[in-house]
DNA sequence: CAGTGGTCTAGACCACAAC
DNA sequence: TTGTGGTCTAGACCACTGA
């Protein structure tokens, strides 16, 4: 086995007996060097594989400090879209979290992992609109919406613009657009965050993201049957967990 | 910005721009090494970013792939609980899934993530019910299956036997313990791989798993009340998703 | 069986934030 | 201010595996 491998499991064995508690920090590199008898480069290797495991989270200047296993925000799986006098309301998105910053509409290429949800190739134009919601009362990042919408539908209409006025863009999409009544089905992923997702949501480059993402289809009109609309919420995998109800079937399985 | 960003954001645009298409090789580190003129190390830092992002599958002596973006399995959440003469049935574990090797069972202690949800605290003893699901045509693992029951409900029970009988774990406790009509409860997650997970799934170390867990509870007998079991599957997220219908609600949202 | 990625060393300088 | 982690270099040897 790789020393750094052992430094690693060795590390991981003194966190899970308690040497080193939550919240408490672990010696420094130059004395890890020395207890394990080995160079800095290995030390900060093994560093690195717990570090990207969760278990430990290095500051400048501050050492490195065992993570305290975090409060999993716990949501439930919207199966259901309710719709009130102001618009369609899906629960999970607004829990205790607000907008922290104005919500940005821009155009570019779609990302490769949301093209084949539209129905598009990788890079075909579309309308993006962003929006980062937090914690209100710490101004914490804790959520990531963004919305894509096939720029050949999208651009030039009202969905394109910053305040799609009452009800949202789904109002618009099947009142205005007369796209008919709207389909929705749930997408349920994760995946390593991107570089800019790391720095919003402050986590180490490459940690898991949970996606949450729904994407809406015509009934009726120019789009009848195609993807209008992919929303995709991320957060830090290791704060949510998502639960969902399972219920005895009246009847034997169906075969597939 | 650090060197090794740099280089990993080219390499990222060089793939994007089909430079390097997917399935083909990068240029060997020491080469990369003379074209972004920086030292093996950094340009190694920056290769690991990718990899961890899933975009390069380094072999040794064969070079470093582009990696094909891989068919995502499509999985139909359960929701429901079906059953038949042989016993209780959870489709989305079965898809095209065979045992590789012999269940396992096993006494050990509680994993943290799992204590929680068993309503135990973490290294408390447990029951470890392993299986390892994949592919029988190729051999690939492709799922980890473990069950967890608390030792002191399951140990000298039938439950802590490799072989079960007709109708698995939950006839038994429905059945035989009197445990009950048990009620089930989904949750999702995603976290790093572990490292044994890692070698089984043959992944990098680190990089997300998407993790479905099936709590049961008991709602009558000498465990009533308690969840009696937890199931979790896990799979490279990279490789699955997770789909569900979103229907109409038929009122307004109930306030919280 | 040789070339590739994998591991490791010793040393240096830097930048940032806690003190 | 200064000690900590962050970055980088130059060089060496190893081990696996695919050409």
């Amino acid at each position: 086995m790789a020393r750094w491998r052992e430094v690693a499991q060795a590390l991981r064995e003194a966190i899970a007996a308690d040497t080193y508690p939550p919240g408490t920090k672990i010696p420094k590199e130059e004395e890890l060097e020395r207890m394990y008898g080995c160079s800095r480069t290995t030390i900060r290797r093994a560093v690195a594989q717990l570090t990207a495991e969760g278990l430990l989270t290095p500051v400048r200047r501050g050492g490195t400090t065992v993570r305290e296993q975090p409060e999993r925000a716990v949501l439930a799986l919207d199966t259901q879209a309710h719709r009130d006098e102001i618009g369609y309301y899906f629960s999970q998105t607004v829990q205790n979290l607000r907008a922290l910053r104005p919500p940005t509409v821009t155009h570019g290429p779609c990302p490769p992992d949301i093209a084949p949800l539209l129905g598009l190739r990788p890079a075909d134009p579309v309308v993006v609109r962003d929006r980062v919601l937090g914690d209100p009362a710490t101004g914490d990042v804790v959520q990531l919406a963004t919305s894509y919408l096939p720029a050949d539908l999208a651009a030039s209409t009202v969905l394109a613009e910053a305040d799609t006025g009452p009800g949202g863009i789904y109002d618009r999409m099947e009142t205005d657009l007369g796209w008919g009544r709207l389909d929705w089905e749930g997408v349920i992923t994760a995946r390593p965050a991107t570089p800019e997702e790391a720095e919003l949501l402050r986590l180490a480059a490459g940690v898991p993201v949970l996606c949450v993402t729904r994407m809406s289809i015509a009934t009726a009109g120019a789009a009848e049957g195609r993807v209008v609309e992919v929303n995709t919420t991320r957060r830090d995998a290791s704060r949510v967990e998502i639960r969902y109800p399972i219920t005895r079937a009246a009847t034997a399985p169906t075969e597939v």
